[in-house]
DNA sequence: TGTTGCGGTTGACCCACGTCAACCGGAAAA
DNA sequence: TTTTCCGGTTGACGTGGGTCAACCGCAACA
């Protein structure tokens, strides 16, 4: 489509060593002069409209997806039409580990908004990363916080109850826009109702009721996607005082 | 402890290259030069007790683990006490992935029955894996089956019912014993309901009716432990066909 | 050989959450 | 400007599965 350009400053800005999100990415902690040889790792950029594909269930492997910006959804979808929301993700996660495993994407991953990400050829990414072993180190790294935050959402759908799920949910939340510079206290969702739910494991009309709740209690401000927490410890508290039940 | 003895026709056959779980195992697809040089990688074993940890949440992380014989859970709890079964292991399977990301285990394995397994030192795994292709590939698609299968399970929690929940746990065992050469139709469950239950977002009660339902449903015969498989297209369809609910 | 204890089963009851339906408000389309 | 539509909220009601409690049987141990 576009005939060859002079690098610009744009450009150089999008490559891991220039890139902001450095901290929250994969080549998180490695040092500068691996760095530099992660530039040419990251070689395209994908832009995906809100509502659209990154990948689907059944589409072939080739890469994993760094997000430069947006965020995405992550579901896995049954015969007869189920749906599960696996995750959110946000700026410098990593999509697409699933894929690694039979070569095949086993979920679809979903723009929530205009988004875009960085592609990471995978079979460059293994040749690199046994040549650099900060960035090996820091691949295995990932995977396996994915490992335990699946863990954590078992946790969640296993053995709590629909207001400590949402109150979960929404600390989680804030403590990830936080991790990217926004606001810890105040922040827009995303995703709808119906996704959160699917997500926590409860109907849409739960999660809006457990909204409502928080909000008669004070714990939260909520209009509509814009969340608000008034009360942080009160949310924490939350979560390990119901036990007993379910 | 003990005194330096020859090596004997038991030791060569623990080993990798000779394993007969090769297969399941981590060195899965690797060719037969790769496979010895893997055979001084997996040095230490370790037998575990029945319901003795294998490790506990909090210890550091220095190596993971494959299963030789027996069988394992792993869980996560809550300050409240409340415990949350992540999953169950069996001969082949690793154990200990989720201690990579923070360098301390992030849940409890336990073992089921008197089992043993190999220590896989990390930092020696990481070394050769920079140098054997093949082990690299097999570790990064054990690290990814693990987020896939996980996947699964939220599929579970969330978005199916109890007696959907335990047909597919059933299903997965008996797949998983026929992997293993054991008879898929009959065989014998390591775990309590409770944790069963656990694992599936369940009261041990509900499992216990669940089990009853579908003996008197003539899709399996339940004798405490013991399960013997009557009708696996039945539990299938149990699966898909109970929409709408939940 | 009786005793103790744990894991499992079963019944009666109840409640958290799902279901169904009405309604609301903002955004996009007409 | 009105209409349509979609996401969200709220209420009334139903139910799947949790809770509580009794009981059973096998296995370990005295």
């Amino acid at each position: 489509m576009k005939n060859p350009v002079p690098v610009t400053a744009a450009d150089l800005k999008r490559v891991c060593s220039q890139c902001n999100l450095l901290e929250l990415c994969l080549p998180f902690g490695m040092d500068n002069q691996d760095l530099h040889r992660l530039d040419d790792l990251v070689g395209a950029r994908r832009k995906i409209k809100r509502q659209q594909p990154l990948y689907r269930t059944g589409d072939p492997f080739e890469a994993i997806y760094a997000i430069r910006t947006g965020s995405f959804k992550t579901d896995v979808l049954l015969e007869d039409g189920r749906e599960q929301v696996t995750g959110f993700q946000m700026t410098g996660e990593i999509l697409g580990l699933d894929g690694i495993s039979v070569e095949l994407h086993s979920c679809n991953a979903v723009a929530l908004e205009d988004s875009e990400v960085c592609v990471i050829s995978y079979p460059r990414l293994e040749e690199l990363s046994r040549l650099v072993e900060g960035l090996q180190h820091q691949f295995h790294k990932v995977m396996s916080r994915e490992i335990v935050r699946d863990h954590g959402v078992m946790m969640l759908l296993g053995s709590m109850r629909a207001e400590e799920r949402l109150a979960a949910f929404l600390l989680n939340m804030s403590q990830r826009f936080t991790a990217r510079g926004f606001s810890s206290a105040e922040f827009h969702l995303r995703m709808t109702r119906e996704e959160i739910g699917s997500y926590l494991g409860l109907k849409l009309e739960t999660v809006s009721r457990a909204f409502s709740r928080f909000q008669e209690e004070g714990l939260v401000a909520v209009q509509q996607k814009h969340i608000r927490i008034l009360d942080n410890s009160g949310l924490k508290n939350l979560i390990q005082h119901q036990a007993g039940l379910r």
